[in-house]
RNA sequence: CGGGGUGUAGCUCAGUGGUAGAGUGCUGGUUUUGGGAACCAGAUGUCGCAGGUUCAAGUCCUGUCACCCCGACCA
C-alpha cells in the first residue's frame, strides 16, 4: 500500500470533541470519524485495526470448535418478551410499517436460543459453540470517550450449549483460555477478575480487564494467591473478632451546626472518619426504606448490599429521609429513628465501639453509639466496597492492591436462565427431556482497539502492538526528488509485501519530517527511512516504541533485516498459554 | 434525568451592540528538502437553529437543537 492513494485524513490539532488519549489519537490519526454522539465510521486504517483484532478473536475461538455465524441487527419484540428483555431502557426501539415492535440487538441471546431451539433436539448435537462478531446497539444514557463507551459498537458475542454442567464447565473455561491469547496476541496487559453478573445472571463470571491509569474500573487483586475482582464486586473477610472492645460510654446528642457530611463532622468533633458511622437509606424493589450502616471513610456498595437484602436496592430519595429520620438529609443516625427500619450494618462495626452517629435531628450528631449497645442491628453483612490494603478473602497473609482497568470482555455461565425462559431443551442419552445449559461470552472489538491505545501512546502519538497495527512496517522516503531513493524504496515494498510484511510505503511529495510525523501518529511498529544513507549503500531500521532510535543498515540486507524485526515482534506477542 | 461547559472558515480559536478575524490546513507560484519549511498570491462563513429587543445583533433576551465533561445509569 502506498500513502499517496490511502485515504487517512491526520489533524495536526486536536479536536474539541475529545478529551480522552485513545479518542483524541484516533480522530487525529484519520482512524475514525464521529457520526453523532457515541457513533462512528471507521476510516481506512481504523478498519484495518478493528479487522485485525476481529480475525485474531475469531482465530482463537475456531481452535476450540467456535462456529461463526451472523444474526441480524433488527430483533422482533416476541423475541424479547419471552425473556421479558423487551423492556431494558437502553433498547433502542422501532416499528415497521405495519406498526410491528421492532428492536436493534443490544445482545443476542434470545436470537440464538431461538436458533438453537429450532434445530437441536438431542444430546448428540451438542456441545455447540456459535459466534458472531457484530455491531451492537445500545443507547447508553451517556455515551462517552469515543470508542470507549459508544452507543454502537462492535462486539464479539458467543454463546455455548451444553448438556451438562460438567460441560459448561469445560467450554467456560475454554473460553477463558482463548480471551487470554486474544488479549496477549493483542499485546495489552490484562486482567481475568470476578465480577458482578448484573442483571445477566448466571453462577459464575469473569470480566477481562486492560490494565491501564485511565480506566474507569477499579481492580483489586492478591499477589499471595492470585484473587482477582472488580473493587464492586471484592469480598471483604468478616473481621477478627479476638479484638478488645472498648466498654460502651453512654450515648449523648451534640450540637454539630452545619455539619452534614462525615468529613464535617470529623473535622468538628475532631474525631477520625473512622470513628464515624454512616447510615445510609435505601429504598427496596417492593418499595420499603431499610437502613445501611458502613464506616465513615468506607463507601456502601449497593450491588453487595442488594444480595445481602435479597433484592436490588437504590438510594432513597430525599423526601423519604426526611419522613423517617425526622431531620434534613445528612443526619440520619440508627438511633431514635422517626419511624423504625429494618438495620442493615456492614461487619467491620462489629469492631470498636463509641461511635459517632446523625442523631435525626438537624444540626446535631450522637456520640458514644456502639452498635448492639445503643441499638439493635437486624442483619450483619459485608456490604461496603472493598479497597487496595485490605485483607485478602482467599488467603490468610495476602492484602489487596488496587489498579485501573479497562473491561475489554465479559464472560458467563448462564445456565439455564434464557433456555429455560425460551423452551431450549433436547432428549437426554437415558430419553428424558432436559434444559440446555448455557454460557454466553462478550468481547468488545471496538473497545479493545481504544484501550490498547491507552495503555500504548506517547507524546507523538500511537505505539500499535504489530498484530493489531493497521501496518506492520512503513517505509519513508526521505527526498521525493531523488530517484534512486524512489525506486529501492519501491522494489523494498515490493520485497517485503513478498515476504508477506504488510507494508506502507510513504510517498507522498512532502517533506520528511511531515511523513516522519504522520508514520509516528498512526502508529506504525517498524519504521524504515530511504534518504540520504542510500548514496553509501544504507538505511535505517527501527521500531516506533523504540527509545535506541533507528539502525543504519545495508540497503541489500533492509528486507531480510526488516522482517526479522517483525517476526521478532510478533514473537513477542506469542500467547503465554 | 440532574449539574457544568461549548457552538464563529476543513481543524484549533479570537472577536468592546456599528465593515467577519487569526493561526493552521487548502489552491497556484518561487525557493527549499531528515522531525509538521520560507516567501508571494489566492479561495474559503446559514457566526448551530428559531423567535425577540434595537436604527443596527456573532455580541443582549427567550426558546430550541447538537456536542463535551461530572453524576445517575451501564445485560
Amino acid at each position: 500500500m502506498k500513502t499517496s492513494k490511502l485515504f487517512f485524513p491526520t489533524l495536526r490539532e486536536i479536536p474539541r470533541e475529545a478529551e480522552l488519549t485513545s479518542h483524541q489519537l484516533l480522530l487525529r490519526g484519520g482512524f475514525v470519524k464521529s457520526v453523532a454522539a457515541g457513533v462512528y465510521s471507521y476510516l481506512p486504517l481504523g478498519w484495518r485495526v478493528h479487522e485485525k483484532i476481529s480475525q485474531i478473536v475469531r482465530e482463537e475461538v475456531n481452535s476450540f470448535d467456535g462456529q461463526e455465524i451472523h444474526m441480524p441487527v433488527l430483533v422482533p419484540k416476541e423475541l424479547l418478551d419471552e425473556t421479558g428483555r423487551s423492556a431494558v431502557p437502553v433498547l433502542f426501539a422501532l416499528k415497521d410499517k405495519n406498526q410491528r415492535d421492532f428492536f436493534l440487538g443490544f445482545t443476542h441471546e434470545e436470537v440464538v436460543t431461538d436458533i438453537v431451539r429450532s434445530f437441536v433436539n438431542s444430546w448428540k448435537q451438542m456441545p455447540l459453540y456459535l459466534y458472531q462478531i457484530q455491531t451492537k446497539e445500545r443507547d447508553e444514557p451517556r455515551p462517552r470517550g469515543g470508542l470507549i463507551r459508544g452507543r454502537e459498537f462492535t462486539m464479539f458475542d458467543g454463546y455455548s450449549f451444553d448438556i451438562s454442567e460438567a460441560a459448561l464447565d469445560t467450554i467456560y473455561r475454554e473460553n477463558y483460555r482463548a480471551y487470554g491469547r486474544i488479549f496477549d496476541r493483542c499485546g495489552v496487559q490484562y486482567l481475568a477478575v470476578e465480577a458482578d453478573p448484573g442483571a445477566i445472571g448466571g453462577s459464575e463470571n469473569h470480566e477481562f480487564m486492560i490494565l491501564t491509569p485511565s480506566g474507569e474500573d477499579t481492580v483489586l487483586s492478591c499477589s499471595t494467591c492470585g484473587y482477582a475482582a472488580n473493587a464492586e464486586r471484592a469480598e471483604v473477610p468478616s473481621a477478627s473478632s479476638d479484638d478488645a472492645k472498648a466498654a460502651p460510654l453512654a450515648s449523648e446528642v451534640v450540637s454539630t451546626p452545619d455539619a452534614h457530611t462525615v468529613e464535617q463532622v470529623a473535622a468538628f468533633l475532631k474525631v477520625s472518619e473512622q470513628q464515624i458511622i454512616k447510615t445510609i437509606l435505601c429504598t427496596t424493589a417492593d418499595g420499603k426504606t431499610v437502613a445501611a450502616l458502613v464506616r465513615g471513610d468506607r463507601d456502601l456498595n449497593l450491588p453487595k448490599f442488594s444480595r445481602v437484602v435479597g433484592g436490588p436496592v437504590e438510594l432513597a430519595e430525599p423526601g423519604e429521609v426526611v419522613r423517617v429520620t425526622g431531620a434534613p438529609v445528612g443526619y440520619a443516625g440508627p438511633v431514635s429513628l422517626a419511624v423504625q427500619l429494618p438495620i442493615y450494618a456492614d461487619n467491620e462495626l462489629m469492631e470498636g465501639g463509641n461511635f459517632v452517629v446523625g442523631a435525626n435531628v438537624a444540626d446535631a450528631h450522637r456520640i458514644n453509639v456502639t452498635p448492639g449497645h445503643d441499638f439493635k442491628v437486624d442483619h450483619w453483612g459485608d456490604i461496603r466496597t472493598a479497597v487496595a490494603g485490605d485483607r485478602c478473602p482467599r488467603c490468610p497473609a495476602g492484602e489487596l492492591a488496587d489498579a485501573r482497568g479497562i473491561e475489554v470482555g465479559h464472560i458467563f455461565k448462564l445456565g439455564v436462565k434464557y433456555s429455560k425462559a425460551m423452551n431450549a431443551s433436547f432428549q437426554s442419552e437415558t430419553g428424558e427431556k432436559v434444559t440446555i445449559l448455557m454460557g454466553c461470552y462478550g468481547l468488545g472489538v471496538s473497545r479493545t482497539m481504544a484501550a490498547a491505545i491507552e495503555a500504548h501512546n506517547d507524546a507523538n502519538g500511537i505505539a500499535w502492538p504489530i498484530n493489531i497495527a493497521p501496518f506492520e512496517a512503513a517505509i519513508v522516503i526521505a527526498n521525493m526528488k531523488d530517484e534512486s531513493q524512489i525506486s529501492f524504496a519501491k522494489e523494498l515494498h515490493d520485497s517485503l509485501a513478498a515476504l508477506g510484511v504488510d507494508v506502507l510505503l510513504d510517498d507522498r511529495e512532502e517533506r520528511a519530517g511531515v511523513k516522519f510525523k504522520d508514520m509516528d501518529l498512526i502508529g506504525i511498529p517498524v519504521q524504515v527511512v530511504v534518504g540520504k544513507g542510500l548514496v553509501d549503500g544504507k538505511v535505517e531500521i527501527g521500531l516506533r516504541a523504540s527509545a535506541d532510535g533507528r539502525q543504519v543498515v545495508a540497503a541489500g540486507d533492509a528486507a531480510t533485516y526488516t522482517a526479522a524485526l517483525v517476526a521478532a515482534e510478533k514473537a513477542r506477542l506469542a500467547p503465554k498459554q
